[in-house]
DNA sequence: CCGCCGATCTTT
DNA sequence: AAGATCGGCGGG
């Protein structure tokens, strides 16, 4: 698709109403917007396929952590990770299924000094790669908390969302096996662009070297290509 | 850059 | 007891 470059068209319910894996794949260059300008190019997601899927949460079905998944599309699902962390996916698919995409790693383009002040941890000032590559990272970046689950991406009231700005993902999309699974970790639905130093681990980085990789089975949302 | 470990809460 | 992680530390 086609678009003027600095338009900004926002990603709508449809856009994340199809597979998962598709819907990753299509996430991957488009940017995630808070309203005080802070801005990030996504580089690095998973799809999670649900109640199919073993390394989703939603595989023991609607558990309390899990319900937002099992809601309508285009949602925010965040949970609590090793009692420190915060990680954010977008809810994929139609009401009642349970996917989901993880938001890995992006590159900060937008009000970069506010992420930076959001990581502070009174030590060592961060360089802008350290600013959004990881799951957790991101998250504070962009202060994202549990007090955000559930909250609707394709309305700009939620205070957070998604825009395709037409630049596009600035490189080759690979899919790789996802991260830090015992369970599931054999399928390829680690989306993320080659090479890229905003990614947490890659094909050229050290974390990703040996791993599998192959081609993205990308169809475009419907509506959108 | 790599590997190890602890932090600390949720879920099983 | 393990987990969709991260930062600090030590070593090469």
């Amino acid at each position: 698709m086609v678009r003027s470059a600095g338009a900004e068209t926002a990603l709508t319910r449809e856009f994340f109403a199809g597979d998962a894996r598709d819907v990753a794949g299509a996430l991957v260059g488009m940017v995630l917007v808070r309203p005080d300008g802070r801005k990030a190019r996504l580089v690095e997601v998973e799809a999670y396929l649900g109640t199919e899927d073993p390394g989703s949460h939603a595989f023991r079905g609607p558990t309390p952590r899990a319900r937002i998944m099992f809601g309508p599309c285009g949602r925010l699902y965040v949970y609590f990770s090793y009692g420190v962390h915060w990680c954010a996916n977008v809810v994929c698919g139609p009401e009642g299924t349970a996917s989901a995409v993880l938001l890995r790693a992006a590159q900060p383009i937008g009000a970069v000094p506010a992420m930076r002040q959001a990581r502070w941890h009174g030590q060592r000032q961060l360089r802008d790669r350290d600013l959004c590559r990881g799951p957790g990272r991101l998250c504070e970046a962009f202060g994202i908390t549990g007090a955000d689950n559930g909250l609707d991406l394709t309305a700009p009231t939620g205070g957070l969302w998604l825009v395709d700005d037409g630049a596009g993902a600035g490189g080759e999309i690979v899919a790789t096996p996802r991260v830090g699974l015992s369970r599931g970790a054999d399928p390829l639905w680690r989306y993320v662009v080659a090479g890229s130093p905003w990614a947490s681990a890659g094909p050229t980085s050290p974390a990703g070297r040996g791993r599998p990789e192959g081609p993205v089975p990308h169809r475009p949302p419907s509506r959108l290509s």
